[in-house]
DNA sequence: CATCGAACTTACCGATCGGTAAGTTCTAGC
DNA sequence: GCTAGAACTTACCGATCGGTAAGTTCGATG
């Protein structure tokens, strides 16, 4: 019962995350994701009851590497004022090793999450609402409102996102240049600029 | 032949954008664009070759859209250095104003466009390499490399879209509460701080 | 060696996909 | 009134979609 790494249903979930962070939920069919492994895509349907069940999976598992990140800034002994932006460089370490969490999540927050299946959401909710908590316990951010802080939660995961992916879609739209990378420069001044403003 | 904005062609663009921005290009159907309009499939190929052929005319018109705010920007009489920040500004306001335009920009820098039809790119590819021209005239980056440009501008249109498409998105996450808007305090910041980037 | 259950496959199903062909309806110009 | 052409529809097409049913293969346990 214990997933192992090299089992299929677990190598279902891995070619899935290839799949689906590259072409979207409805850009995916199960033989799409069968090929990948090579098998068939009973056998996909075998390990998982329908195709947003397999989509659930990667999402949970997705969601639990994002959760390990949060759970290892709680223990950071420093206060909320650094350790937002511990978060943040933590973040941005992970989407820059993992392009395909990221951009995952980026087309599950630019989806509109009220037509999707309303048990999808839950997962992102989770990490979500931890990382607004590590921004409250920030002294610029105690005093916000928990729409202000919602709104700097996501808009920094939105362009810790775009850090992290343009690379490859650079290489898309411009040829294969290398690109450098701006994000750790950016993001304090974020920070400290978002909690100012009105 | 003239577009007439209450033709039925020109309905179908409308229709096919707000659909193609809210699910993307997978996620509609034909037939989906056609009920929008009260018309049948068919008569959308009547006017459009193929599905592909009707996505590239929504991308065509959304770049004219972009087209005209640099070209707009291009007559402002100021130096490059301020010419920039004002370029950022219009893009932001428009992004706000016509949040499908947001989306489906986001989708599209999203996608592995390697994959696409490589006739769709290069409509964002024009809207881009002006966006590029207008930072190299900025005197913080006339010294860049062309890499370094490009990957600026990539992500600040990223940013700026997840500032712009925030609102809808927070609301299905975290329910409707009303969200604050720092976009243009973000981005002065985020250009000042990127071109002192290594 | 027999058995059992998990893993996997072949064979389907109805629905829908993008797209084609062949009309039908409607309007404008003569 | 006739005709031409654009707009639109009905009727299909083969392919593929997600999903179901009924096995078949196979390894572990007795």
């Amino acid at each position: 019962m214990a997933i192992q790494s090299n089992s299929a249903k677990q190598k279902f979930v891995d070619a899935a995350l290839d799949l689906f962070s590259e072409r979207g939920f409805y850009g995916v069919s199960l033989a799409d994701v069968a090929n990948e492994v090579g098998l068939t895509k009973q056998s996909v349907l075998h390990h998982f009851n329908s195709k947003e069940a397999l989509y659930r999976e990667v999402l949970r598992q997705l969601s639990e590497r994002f959760q390990a990140i949060v759970d290892a800034v709680k223990t950071e002994p420093v206060g909320g004022e650094q350790r937002f932006e511990i978060y943040l460089g933590k973040l941005h370490a992970h989407m820059q090793a993992e392009p395909r969490d990221a951009r995952l999540i980026a087309r599950e927050l630019l989806d509109n999450l009220e037509r999707a299946d309303a048990s999808r959401k839950w997962y992102l909710r989770a990490f979500l609402d931890d990382s607004v908590a590590l921004l409250s316990a920030h002294a610029d951010w105690r005093d916000r409102s928990a729409a202000d802080r919602a709104t700097a939660v996501y808009q920094m995961i939105g362009a810790i996102n775009y850090f992290a992916i343009s690379g490859a879609t650079l290489k898309g739209i411009w040829g294969p240049k290398r690109s450098n990378d701006m994000a750790k420069a950016f993001l304090p001044a974020l920070l400290a600029r978002a909690a100012k403003s009105p």
